[in-house]
DNA sequence: ACGTGTTTTGTAAACGATTTAACGATCGAG
DNA sequence: CTCGATCGTTAAATCGTTTACAAAACACGT
């Protein structure tokens, strides 16, 4: 059917070594095989069969990265750290997503188990911590941007406790005390770890935890509104509001936009992620940013690192996050 | 070093060719047989090597798909819809980007050439139709989203040229005369045919193109601002701006926004994809959508048919489009 | 007991590459 | 002139599966 690598070394009238050899540019073959092999590849169109030769490799420097869906713009980032990492060790990376079904997420992971991929990065996994670690007894795995407790497994994120308390803390030092937080239901660690920061802040500052001031829904920026619009039809209503997100944000702002608070005066809003739309919607979000590319492109190097030594790395890698002051807080 | 089909057959006490069997639920296997093999397979925590086995069927069941970076999350549905069709016939769906690149596009197109998968899908291709066309020769090649001219491939898109003239022609039925459009220096085929149904659109009305009307910009919110400005700024005023992507529509609108121009009713604003933010974005943004989901799932449909047969399927198809009315035209 | 037909099993040859071991040729040194 | 090292090359083993073919086991009617 196809030209395998027989009929160049037919063609070239040298042998299958030979060939391989060639392609592989290993040395101790002469100039004149060289050229013959060259010749026949091309005009035969030959392009190797990367089957077998993973097969007999063992290794396909390919990297799977599972996310839960390409919505989120905000893995964009992500993904290009961990390309840029992976090209520069000779390794490709490859993306499929869960849809949000942990048994959906486990039959990828069977790539990595069937060795059609060399290890796997979870960007926000959707199995438990448990299953999760002892897969990583005997595979290369990593996490990336989510944390899970008590996971034995290599990870890079940020320490979002202390982002939820900066952003908090700045709040509060622009003299604002009734702080609204919109966070969801649905708890992945980082917006867990959020929330903690979120107290921590109060906390700090010996101002008292409110349950009303704390609204609960999903990741849609409708929830965000429906959120906005809960906490200021109350009699208490804040005077600043931290969204777990941008996209939450953002929702609740339309919410203010429509009732006639003036954003960045009556009421700050603050988010999280800086996504692209956090500097185009108007008025401009302040927000905490993450170093994305670097999360990816650390969490690739270690990965890789990783798949070359027999003594796994299982840390806990934290990196640093940034506040991006804009309109909403007045800046 | 891993454990693989041949201890298993020991451990269970049977053939290689049964564990086989077992594994892939043939008949003509005894009960004992199953469960021993089963057994086997659990305690030794087998799972098969899936480069063995692809090569010797010549199969991965895997279709890539190539778009050029995640930022868009437009491409979502898309993908959604080619996951959906793929997971119908038993196949995944990998995702790798191009970043713009064709060198790498180039690269990727690799893992079809070296029977790493068995098919592509390109969204956005930045190589060129003759290129593609002969590429697609001996492979199983389609394009989704964009068209390419002269490119004999199999392709799913929507009537692009239809869609821009719909949308001039409704900004026109609501009485604007001076229409704007702001679009893209680097043109991709969609753009150009959005152009078209632009000046169709005119013409078909006996009013005259005027060049000073139309911004040539770059993709980018930022260059919808910059094109608003422009465009305003000048003595022949549009009053209705139509946009080539929402991104772009949503950026001239922060311009409008922010020089009080009562957009719905002095000037009209029209986008292109209905992506998230269109709905989100205040105010609500008329916009072109297209059947992401179904173009998705169409191409991936036509695709594995062409893996079959041998008389490849080449053709266009369109789909229908569809305007969502909006704030932005005062709807 | 024997042939016949039906399951069930096992053996061995693929699939397409890389790599090991072995070979003959060439060359320099003693 | 011979021996050992070096170089270019080849034949064959190997990677982990699937599967065509053959053999074995079993059931059954005669």
């Amino acid at each position: 059917m196809s030209v395998t690598i027989k009929d160049v070394a037919k063609a070239a009238n040298v042998s299958v070594a030979t060939v391989s050899r060639v392609l592989n540019k290993k040395s101790n073959v002469s100039d004149e095989a060289v050229d013959a092999v060259n010749n026949a590849v091309k005009s035969l169109g030959y392009s190797p069969n990367y089957l077998g030769r993973d097969l007999r490799k063992s290794e396909t420097r390919r990297i799977l990265a599972i996310i839960a869906s390409t919505e989120q713009s905000f893995y964009s980032e992500v993904l290009r750290g961990m390309e840029e990492a992976a090209q520069s060790k000779g390794y490709d990376v490859l993306i499929a997503t869960t849809r949000d079904d942990p048994d959906h997420e486990l039959h990828l992971l069977g790539m990595l188990f069937s060795r059609s991929v060399d290890g796997a990065v979870l960007l926000g996994p959707k199995l438990d911590a448990e299953t999760i670690s002892e897969l990583a007894e005997n595979h290369h795995i990593a996490m990336c941007l989510e944390r899970l407790e008590n996971c034995r497994v290599l990870t890079v994120t940020i320490d979002n406790v202390k982002a939820g308390r900066d952003a908090v803390n700045y709040l509060i030092n622009k003299g604002r005390r009734r702080i609204g937080l919109i966070t969801t239901k649905l708890r992945s660690q980082s917006s867990i770890d959020r929330e903690v920061g979120y107290r921590q802040a109060l906390e700090e500052h010996g101002i008292p935890y409110d349950e009303s001031l704390v609204y609960y829904g999903t990741y849609e920026a409708e929830s965000g509104t429906k959120g906005c619009a809960a906490l200021m039809s109350q009699e208490n209503k804040p005077d600043a509001i931290f969204a777990i997100s941008d996209m939450i944000a953002i929702g609740a702002m339309n919410y203010a936009l429509s009732t006639g608070i003036n954003i960045g005066k009556d009421v700050l809003f603050f988010g999280f992620d800086d996504i692209q739309y956090a500097h185009i919607f108007v008025p401009h979000l302040s927000t905490v940013s993450q170093p994305c590319f670097m999360q990816g492109k650390l969490v690739v190097e270690k990965l890789i690192e990783n798949m070359k030594s027999d003594e796994p790395d299982q840390s806990l890698y934290m990196l640093p996050h940034s506040l991006i002051l804009r309109e909403t807080t007045g800046d």
